[in-house]
RNA sequence: GCGAGCGUGGCGGAAUUGGUAGACGCACUGGACUUAAAAUCCAGAGACCUUUGGUCGUGGGGGUUCGAGUCCCCCCGCUCGCACCA
């Protein structure tokens, strides 16, 4: 056998891949089927390490699923839309459809160098009319159903670019490229309501069982439910704006006793209506507006007030009022964007009336404390306890007091317990050419009209201009001039586009039923859904995750589906790592540039000194990238695959080093000539069933249950080193007669055929070195002979006063008789026993025996 | 601040319900082969000691147990998420 060739090889097997058509999904197969997805590039224009392991991962389970003879669906696409293709458009002055395509093409390339399972046939991309009309045609049975609505919005406006900006390129307030200092602006957004289903979303979290808990968490915390009481404070007089009263929300409303004063927020409609006359308010709240909410400005930020001079009365106690002040700490984003303040039993409300001399009265004690000695000055108590200077609820628990206050609250006809949210509503427009077109006209007489499905898919312009500022759809001489479709008169297209987390909230769903002419047809959807595995970054553990959650039960509202969850099993991957270098003048340097000096690092052509640093995520700005394509082309993609699978469990970060795919590549090599012995394509003879190499078959065989485990349970650094441990049990079986060459080559085929859903082009070639003329791609996993997976003798550890002094061997399931007598025996025991009888000893079968003297 | 997770050799990492800590790999050391190197193969390897044996050892300290990386309590450190959420 040759010297392996792993270009020629990977080439010659993913053609024969190819014209067997080996991997596409099956329709009205009988088999079970399984969905495993990994989530879909952004077509940059070449892949990355991070792709690598991503994939990798989604092949091992495509695979070993195929093997394990489930219909598998496991296809590929590109998230097609987004914002570097209209840099690339200004910079480069190429048309970002033609930039996009030009990149699928070259990482299509790539991709099928790695010799990944996908079914092509399904393949697709979001920024094809074909994709994004159906996407068109849900937007508007959201807005029949009520789920999708315009109102103005906050957003970050760059006053240079004319253009919205994401919250990411916003860099210090400035904007990313144009460095113009941001503005926030209001304007008409489309939203989708994704608050009509935050319970839902919520409660759907338990049923995720096969979601890590993290990301679980995340979505919960995102949610943020808060059970509380709304709570309506009167004015004692008319106030501006004609504000007859002030509502609430609170967590606390058995707090309502210690209640000593109100607060709103800067943009709260009374602090608004109170600006227009009073100067002072007014400043005020343009000094709120200004500070920002960066974490920064929060966390430094002294709990400011400005006294409106007005008050209200308090809603249970006769005669009782409070003042009214605007303040810099409350939000009008949450609740109703105004507190009540009980400075004993609230941190921010103790640091506000401490500002500005409010009374603070206790109003929980503490369990075993006595009420004369009980005061709050410097930390409020937030702990449970007893009600007390609470009237009629004195007495109570914390639980039981806030149950009593929506009681007389809802008497007093004065509030209500009510359950608040920290999700928001999902604003969906983007002022960008490169997005779906929102499919919506605007008439002067019939207002917003949606597109008749008839004229859909509204296409995008193909003749833009990127040199003007501003929206190219707002600019393009004439595609957003229409007339309208009720009435016929003049109108304009809607020239927002949707923001690209639209198209990855379904796109799972187009992969199911990539030609059905309405998205995708309910049967299919009802027979591949949910996806089995999903794969991909943490990163999106909230946003597409969540509105993929979202989004399928919008399209269960509209009559598209009829089933909640998406992903039944998401796994997220961590990063892959890579040392950082630096030169003399702290410039980075990619790793190909620098070489090994010993124990530094040194330029490898100037030779001059480097500082190596950090170990971190691979990233374009700090250099610390490797290129999958060098590596492919050097080693291998089964090299590649195969180092990205080992020693680092999936879910952790891992760091991609020289050495380590030098080990990977070196190890396939092993196998490779391994395989291509022949004295093992001679060998034809019966198993042994005793001896040396019965040992190495019962090995194969634990092998294969092992892996099998390890694959299922995404250990795959363990099922690596499963496949070590067979090797290394190959190369141990000394022993040349035609039995020992016969369990030889039984454990190298199963080596071959435990290997291919990591290596698969090598693990066929080595199967076809073998004898065999079939393909592991499509052929069957091995099964383990329970029988011979256990051992029939066991090594068991005897401890004396439970520190380990010896081991013996006995045949499993030895009787206590047995291995007490064994053990005693043991002259690791008797060393320790001198002659007198143990106190005890403690027998635990197959596992331990433990001697006590 | 709140919430979650994690600390195991030089490194990445293994270790069912508490039961022989360090599987497997990387790096390393020695040997074989070679004129030599690479590659390959074989062997070794937690630390320390008075080395047929012993002591220590899973961030630190205590506890439960015949027995603790694993369970309980208290600290220390790191990572991630959210963050003036009423």
């Amino acid at each position: 056998m040759d010297q392996y060739d792993a270009s020629a090889i990977e080439a010659k097997w993913q053609a024969r891949w190819n014209d067997g058509d080996c991997f596409a999904a099956e329709t009205g197969s009988d088999k079970p089927k399984y969905y495993v997805l990994e989530m879909f590039p952004y077509p940059s224009g070449r892949i990355h390490m991070g792709h690598v392991r991503n994939y990798a991962l989604g092949d091992v389970v495509a695979r070993y699923r195929r093997a394990r003879g489930f219909n598998v669906l496991h296809p590929m696409g590109w998230d097609a839309f987004g914002l570097p293709a209209e840099n690339a458009a200004m910079e480069r002055g190429v048309h970002p459809g033609q930039w996009t395509t030009e990149n699928i093409s070259a990482m299509r390339t790539q991709l099928r160098g790695m010799g990944l399972s996908y079914d092509w046939d399904r393949e697709l991309a979001t920024c094809t009319p074909d994709y994004y009309r159906h996407e068109q045609r849900m937007f508007l049975k959201f807005l029949e159903k009520g789920l999708a609505y315009r109102k103005e919005s906050w957003v970050n406006w760059d006053p240079v670019e004319n253009t919205v900006l994401a919250n990411e390129q916003v860099v210090d307030g400035r904007g990313w490229r144009s460095g113009a200092a941001v503005e926030r602006r209001r304007l008409s957004q489309w939203f989708l309501k994704i608050t009509d289903f935050a319970d839902e979303l919520l409660a759907a979290i338990e049923t995720l069982d096969r979601w890590p808990d993290r990301v679980r968490l995340m979505q919960q915390n995102w949610i943020g439910r808060s059970e509380g009481a709304r709570v309506r404070f009167d004015m004692t007089a008319l106030a501006p704006g004609g504000t007859e009263s002030i509502e609430v929300f609170t967590t606390r409303p058995d707090t309502l006793h210690g209640a000593s004063f109100l607060a709103v927020a800067a943009n709260h409609p009374l602090a608004l209506a109170l600006a227009e006359t009073d100067t002072d308010a007014a400043a005020f709240n343009a000094e709120c507006a200004k500070l920002g909410t960066s974490e920064a400005a929060v966390e430094t930020a002294e709990k400011r007030g400005h006294n409106t001079g007005l008050e209200v009365r308090h809603p249970l106690v006769e005669s009782a009022t409070l003042p009214v002040y605007i303040a810099n700490f409350v939000l009008m984003e949450y609740g109703t964007g105004a507190i009540f303040g009980c400075p004993a039993h609230d941190q921010r409300d103790l640091d506000f009336a401490n500002a500005y001399g409010l009374p603070v009265i206790p109003v929980v004690l503490p369990d075993d404390t006595d009420p004369r000695e009980f005061t709050v000055t410097d930390t409020a108590y937030t702990g449970p306890g007893r009600l007390f200077n609470s009237g009629d609820w004195d007495g109570l628990d914390v639980e039981s007091g806030k149950r009593a206050a929506i009681t007389a609250l809802e008497g007093a006809a004065a509030g209500s317990g009510e359950v608040t949210f920290r999700l928001r509503d999902w604003g969906v427009s983007r002022q960008r050419y490169w997005g779906c077109p929102i499919p919506i006209i605007h008439c002067d007489d019939c207002g917003m009209v949606p597109v008749p499905e008839s004229d859909l898919p509204v296409e995008l312009p193909e003749d833009v201009n990127f040199e003007a500022a501003g929206n190219p759809l707002s600019n393009h001489p004439t595609w957003k001039h229409v007339s309208c479709p009720c009435c016929g008169k003049d109108a304009t297209r809607e020239q927002d586009t949707f923001d690209t987390f639209f198209e990855s909230s379904w796109y799972f769903l187009r992969f199911v039923d990539p030609h059905h002419e309405d998205g995708f047809s309910p049967e299919a959807a009802a027979y591949w859904m949910p996806v089995d595995q999903y794969i991909g970054g943490v990163e999106h553990a909230v946003l597409h995750l969540l509105y993929s959650r979202f989004f399928t039960r919008a399209l269960r509202e509209t009559g598209y589906l009829d089933f909640d969850e998406p992903f039944a099993g998401l796994m997220t991957q961590g990063m892959v790592c890579h040392q950082t270098f630096r030169d003399g003048d702290g410039k980075w340097l990619f790793p190909t540039e620098v070489e090994r000096d010993g124990e530094s690092w040194r330029h490898l052509e100037t030779g001059a000194p480097v500082t190596a640093g950090r170990i971190e995520k691979m990233s374009k700005s700090k250099r610390n990238v490797i290129d999958p394509e060098l590596i492919i082309s050097t080693y291998g993609a089964d090299t590649a695959r195969l180092f990205m699978l080992s020693d680092s469990p999936p879910e952790r970060d891992m760091e991609w080093t020289e050495s380590g795919v030098e080990g990977a590549s070196r190890f396939l090599k092993r196998l490779y000539r391994m395989a291509g012995d022949p004295s093992l394509a001679a060998a034809s003879g019966p198993l042994p069933a005793e001896g040396a190499g019965a040992e190495l078959v019962r090995a194969a065989h634990r092998a294969i249950m092992a892996m099998s485990e390890d694959i299922e349970a995404f250990r795959f650094n363990k099922a690596v080193a499963q496949l070590y441990t067979l090797a290394n049990a190959v190369g141990d079986l000394r022993e040349q007669s035609p039995e020992a060459a016969s369990a030889r080559r039984f454990a190298v085929e199963t080596l071959t055929r435990l290997l291919a859903p990591m290596a698969p082009h090598i693990a066929e070639e080595m199967w076809e070195a073998l004898g065999h003329d079939t393909m592991l791609a499509t052929s069957a996993w091995p099964d383990a002979d329970p029988s011979l997976v256990t051992e029939s003798s066991i090594e068991i550890g005897v401890q004396v006063n439970g520190k380990l002094r010896d081991t013996v061997s006995l045949p499993r399931d030895a009787d206590e008789d047995q291995a007490r007598a064994a053990a005693l025996a043991s002259a690791g025991v008797l060393r320790y026993l001198d002659g007198s009888e143990p106190k005890k000893v403690i027998v635990v079968k197959n596992r331990i025996i433990n001697v006590v003297v």
